[in-house]
DNA sequence: GTCTATATGGGGATAGAC
DNA sequence: GTCTATCCCCATATAGAC
């Protein structure tokens, strides 16, 4: 049992830990904030040992990027197999606010990154152009169909995540709304049926069935 | 005429292109990423000379947040002259919507501001909750009257903050995604109504006359 | 009021001993 | 792999000439 099989490999258990620390420290103070000293003492070890297992800040910076982008990719497409808007709809939301719930500290990065300017983000914009483009075309099917009232797909599309992107990058405001009151803190079921409520009865047709 | 006359103070003038500047490069670097050396640049002066008119980087910033929780204190509250949800409902989207289009680099150091844990905010909160409260009581008794279907009122007012705060931290996105494409960018008239159909639609009864 | 010069601290990153 | 020591740059902020 040499270096390399133990575990995956002490590096990736390094490299590992240091991406979770770093995760925090951009999300928080953005790439231009960020230290890798700061990065260093949140993931228990001395500045110069993370140089040694990181080529640079900026690489850092951008992998986790790409990360956050890469699982987007794959949670946040509209699922083909469905065809109701219902439950296409439905399904969208609840995995985009699964993920802000259980990555929201990589959900910030992304935000942290567009209120910088974006510009680490030039190759994603086609992309994330199509994706869109896809959507409105379905969405917009759905209203020729009578399936959707009529509405701006596109903005729509941007509504939907702006709601589920809230929960990431507004977690701390949401927890303070709820200290020091009587009314116990949303539970994420309670949010993911409210977000999905408010959405549906938004778009859905006033003759729906 | 001396220097205290003309004008409003060649001091208060100096301020303001200060303040313009620095609004934007703490909105897009954050606290800890923003530098006095690049507010200085984009404000036109040398580093020492901002030095000058200010009392430190956190002075600055502090003074920043306050114009923003100032400005949203006056603009977010609902009218009490207004007695129906529609109206009510309409004019505090508009009224957001509105601050996120003509101040977006001042709404986004509020955001900014939360990502980075929002500890600049501390006398703030318990304000905020205050204002939610009350926004949900009202919105409690319209469900109570019927005039709105039962929703989580809280987490409805949330919902109406996180989209119409998408268009001042997503500025970038939204233009990419109109960037390249047949779609003209949607205007801001158009951005309301649509965001003002959604809410509405959303929370009002099935059974509205 | 505005400049040059500087004090002091911390940043990213590396060299080289161990 | 991990440390101390160090390089070089840039940060905030101030002193003092003009």
């Amino acid at each position: 049992m040499n270096s390399e099989t133990n575990g995956r490999g002490r590096r990736e258990q390094m490299l590992e830990a240091i991406r979770h620390a770093a995760i925090s420290e951009f999300s928080e103070k953005g790439f231009a904030g960020a230290t890798t000293q700061a990065i260093a003492q949140r993931a228990g070890m001395k500045k110069t040992q993370l140089h040694y297992y990181i080529q640079g800040k900026e690489e850092l910076y951008e992998e986790l990027l790409q990360r956050v982008l890469a699982a987007w990719a794959e949670i946040i497409r509209f699922d083909d197999a469905l065809t109701e808007p219902q439950a296409v709809l439905s399904r969208y939301i609840r995995n985009k606010l699964h993920f802000s719930f259980t990555q929201p500290a990589l959900s910030r990065i992304f935000t942290s990154e567009v209120l910088a300017g974006g510009h680490y983000l030039e190759k994603y914009w086609p992309q994330a152009r199509e994706n869109i483009l896809r959507k409105e075309q379905l969405i917009n099917q759905w209203i020729a169909q009578g399936a959707l009232r009529p509405l701006d797909a596109r903005l729509f599309i941007m509504h939907i995540w702006a709601i589920t992107q809230y929960y990431a990058d507004f977690a701390v405001q949401v927890k303070h709304m709820y200290h020091d009151t009587d009314a116990a803190p949303a539970t994420q079921e309670h949010i993911i049926r409210e977000v999905t409520e408010l959405v549906l009865r938004g778009c859905l047709p006033t003759t729906a069935s």
